[in-house]
DNA sequence: TTCATTCCGATACTGCGGTAGCGTAATTGC
DNA sequence: GCAATTACGCTACCGCAGTATCGGAATGAA
């Protein structure tokens, strides 16, 4: 109806966030600073996010080019693949952003549906791809995917958020051969 | 050497905190109300613990009474009642709590050290019961206690931060059975 | 009893996330 | 061009966690 938004406002925005998220992390970035490094009033920001949650995660979601994922005919292969890259993009999160972001969720449902959409892709390739590998019968398929999912990427969180311990490639491979049962010499 | 500390004050601050957290969770409660609600001065409150997630800690810690656990002859029942235990247990608590406590932990190692302290009896439990049952032969022991450990714990605290889905006795026996086999009927 | 030490309360302060109100400027539909 | 509407910047404010500083009082050891 009447003025529109300055869209080039977004951008320096979000790149100031981005400036000040890498350097301190989620607690070290301050709304004031980001709106005063990307020369903006803090209520022009608020108008946008409606709260320094949302624009982290809106943030994050504009960082983050999906790599698509193509299965091949080996499951273990294909979950190898995805298992590792999932451990490995948590290890390089600092674990305290990650538990911002899931108290932030917990407490504000946008940001909750906001954050899961993060998720959302690697969750459905995994899931996919165990679907498959009971097809093929490489597992018992007595537990529905959804559980073997929750088998594999829920450790991930586990140790990184609760135990503190490392999330190494090995970790990862570990967990799938739980899943699977132990790799088969041919 | 010198003048001691007013024991008493402890406790009316504990007392102060509970309520507090009570009604309002980690968020509502606000380090200000619990020294007025406890009539002391809040430099007072911050001589004994040095942040508002050290008391919360403390506080928890002092409302957990730990249920001693002596296994039986059935590691699967063993694991049921631990397993269900602690769903249970995490269930009942508000996500956003488990997530600030995580977040704080992450921030503060001696928050952290003080939080793992809170789950480490179960989950030690957890670990010999799952040894024993390996040992009898009731599972593959081509995995590590721990990896198991992880894959019964880890999808819970998933659950819970990660997707919101909702923790029920069920899923916990669910988890069970797919680390275990299949139930089998005599 | 004296003296050093520590506790406790009080006050004031910082930076934080977030909100309210206002003047002004820009843009739209007419 | 005009009027209604909205964006934007500015200032001031709130409650929050946490810190600094101070005075006075209590307690220990000598």
């Amino acid at each position: 109806m009447a003025r529109p938004r300055n869209a080039a406002i977004d951008g320096k925005v979000l790149a100031a966030a981005a400036e000040e998220l890498r350097r301190g992390g989620y607690e070290g970035l301050s709304v004031d600073r980001v709106a005063e490094r990307a020369g903006v009033a803090k209520t022009t920001l608020y108008r946008r996010w409606a709260s320094k949650a949302e624009l982290v995660v809106a943030l994050i979601t504009t960082l983050r080019e999906d790599v698509p994922f193509e299965p091949s005919d080996d499951p273990r292969r294909d979950l190898t693949e995805l298992v590792t890259a999932i451990a490995a993009n948590l290890a390089a999160t600092p674990p305290s952003l990650v538990a911002d972001l899931a108290a932030a969720a917990a407490r504000d449902p946008r940001v909750g549906e906001a954050v899961r959409a993060l998720w959302a892709g690697r969750h459905q390739a995994v899931t996919a791809v165990v679907a498959k590998a009971q097809e093929a019968g490489l597992v018992l398929d007595h537990v529905a995917p959804a559980v073997l999912v929750d088998q594999l990427a829920g450790p991930l969180y586990y140790r990184l958020l609760v135990t503190g311990e490392p999330l190494t490639p090995d970790y990862a491979r570990t967990l799938i051969d739980s899943v699977l049962g132990p790799e088969e010499p041919r």
